[in-house]
DNA sequence: CTCAAAATTATTCCTTTTCATACAATAATG
DNA sequence: CATTATTGTATGAAAAGGAATAATTTTGAG
């Protein structure tokens, strides 16, 4: 195993590397959107933070959000306070937990995100459009499978580890 | 189209979101490598220079690694000089193009890179085996496609862009 | 040939993220 | 219970990253 030779039709390493095909994928398909987003004066990770909140009727807490966020939580709870600031969100103690703090989507926040949402979806229409509708299922139920698996192979590593790039 | 009651199954929008998917995906699934390779005092950024490198025999511009590492141009402009001080890569002059910057591995950068391509490898092929063979090879062509296809949605937008956390 | 426009990289400045740590609350142990 | 360990969040200093810009070179137009 490991064949040696096993570097896809060019000759560099990376071209035939999984991760890294993961990544530019991700990269690519995210970057359009990502540009519309921040077009709107909306950088990424707030983006990401509004559109994990939303339908989590209860919030989440910080540590939740992070990992949702694919970031620290240094950053998030950072986030967090901008988005206080501007009265999208709000923070609130859970009531089983007192180290918790829940942070919600105020009114405000909710409109917001349902606006961002609305050009989530239509791009993401236009994406499967262009790919077709079979290979984008095979896509994400390949994703799904990934992502129920990955972790599991190596037990002793802590879920968490480093998001990515 | 664009159905509004199609977020998956749970409540949350994005755990349905394919943008989100491949972004967790690549998180998910890196992570565990990403980990392994600053454990070894090797940030991913340097990993990813590096291994762009490799096989690339006539160097490759600043701009061109910029793409390659998911990066900014300043972002690789200042790895690069981290690595020259280390010795791992060398800069020389483009003969075409004097504006152009080629950057070489050193034979120590190809050393040490070889090593980490090992890990690499390795990593991967723990991953094919947890997930099965052919569930990878569609993963891979489906994502090779998403590549291929996916910048081509709206021309306008310049092919840089935003690389993607 | 001359001059304006475009391209490539380095640099500066500012924002964001990260690491380390501190603090508070819960869980676990004896 | 009392004590220790663990968990969750915030904060401060340090590092990294990004936008804007300058300097140099090439390309294109007249």
């Amino acid at each position: 195993m490991t064949d040696i030779a096993a570097d896809g039709p060019s000759g560099r390493f990376v071209d035939g590397y999984l991760l890294y095909l993961l990544a530019r994928a991700s990269s690519v398909a995210s970057a359009e959107f990502h540009e519309e987003v921040r077009a709107r004066g909306v950088p990424v990770v707030v983006w990401r933070v509004l559109a994990s909140l939303k339908g989590a009727d209860e919030g989440l807490t910080v540590g939740d959000l992070a990992k949702s966020c694919l970031a620290k939580q240094p950053a998030i709870s950072k986030t967090v306070d901008k988005l206080v600031g501007k009265g999208l969100v709000d923070r609130h103690e859970d009531a089983e937990d007192r180290r918790r703090v829940r942070v919600r989507l105020t009114p405000a926040g909710e409109a917001h995100v349902d606006e961002l949402i609305l050009a989530a979806r239509a791009h993401q229409a236009r994406l499967v459009e262009a790919i077709g509708k079979g290979e984008i299922e095979t896509l994400r139920r390949a994703l799904l499978r990934l992502i129920e698996r990955a972790g599991a192979g190596a037990p002793p590593i802590d879920a968490d580890a480093t998001p990515d790039e």
